[in-house]
DNA sequence: TGCACGATGAAC
DNA sequence: TTCATCGTGCAC
C-alpha cells in the first residue's frame, strides 16, 4: 500500500546501471526496524563500486566467502567490516554475477537517529545496522529503501571515492556522489 | 596455521 | 599523523 514515503523501492530500480542507482539513490529513505524502533535516513552521499574490473571493488578480487552478496542479485545489502570494527553498508546492483554496488556513506537523520551519521561507519552504527544484515533483501518489511522525491540532477556533486587510493587509475574516477550543500556529507 | 591489510573514525 | 582492532584471503 502506498502509504507517504514508505514506499519500498522495488528489485527493478537496483537492476539498473550501477552510476544511476547511486545518483537515484539520493535523497531515497533508508529505512531500518528493530526492537521495536523505526530508524529512518535520507541518503545524502553514496560511492558506486562497478564490478571485478573496478579495481577499488571488493569484487575484483573474485567470489569469495565475504563478496559473496556482491555477486548475487541485486536489491540486496552488503554488509562488510572494515578496519576491523566499523561496519559497511552497500546496496547490490545489476543482474546477479555483475558484482556491483552502491556504498551508502552518508544519511540526514530523519527519524530515531541518535549520533553521528556522516561516513559508512557512523551511519552503520547509528541505524543499527552490522554483519548480521548482510544478505539481506531490501524488500523486507524490516530493513528497505523508501521511495522519495528525486533530488535536482544540478544539486549532484561528483568526485572522487574516499580511501581507494590503492585502486590506481580507478581511485580518479567520479564515483562519489551527494547533495552539494547538505551538512550531513562525511567530511575530508 | 600464520600474517598482512583494509571502501574508518577518533585522538593527538 | 597515528592508532585501535579483527575478519578475510592467501601465502606457507
Amino acid at each position: 500500500m502506498p502509504m507517504g514515503g514508505t514506499q519500498k523501492l522495488a528489485r527493478a530500480f537496483y537492476d539498473r546501471d550501477t552510476v544511476a542507482v547511486a545518483r537515484d539513490l539520493l535523497g531515497k529513505r533508508l529505512v531500518h526496524r528493530s526492537g521495536g524502533i523505526e530508524r529512518v535516513g535520507r541518503i545524502v552521499e553514496v560511492e558506486a563500486y562497478l564490478g571485478p574490473r573496478d579495481l577499488a571493488a571488493h569484487s575484483s578480487r573474485g567470489l569469495t566467502e565475504r563478496t559473496r552478496v556482491m555477486f548475487g542479485p541485486p536489491g540486496h545489502a552488503y554488509v562488510f567490516l572494515v578496519y576491523g570494527m566499523h561496519s559497511c553498508m552497500n546496496v547490490v546492483t545489476e543482474r546477479e554475477g555483475h558484482a556491483s554496488a552502491v556504498l551508502l556513506r552518508a544519511v540526514e537523520p530523519v527519524k530515531n537517529i541518535e549520533g553521528n551519521t556522516r561516513g559508512p561507519g557512523l551511519l552503520c552504527k547509528a541505524m543499527r545496522i552490522d554483519r548480521d544484515l548482510n544478505g539481506r533483501d531490501l524488500s523486507s518489511d524490516d530493513f528497505f529503501i523508501a521511495d522519495a522525491p528525486p533530488v535536482e540532477p544540478s544539486a549532484i556533486a561528483k568526485k572522487p571515492r574516499i580511501g581507494v587510493d590503492y585502486a590506481g587509475r580507478w581511485a580518479r574516477r567520479l564515483l562519489r556522489f551527494y547533495i552539494r550543500g547538505n551538512p550531513f556529507v562525511s567530511k575530508r
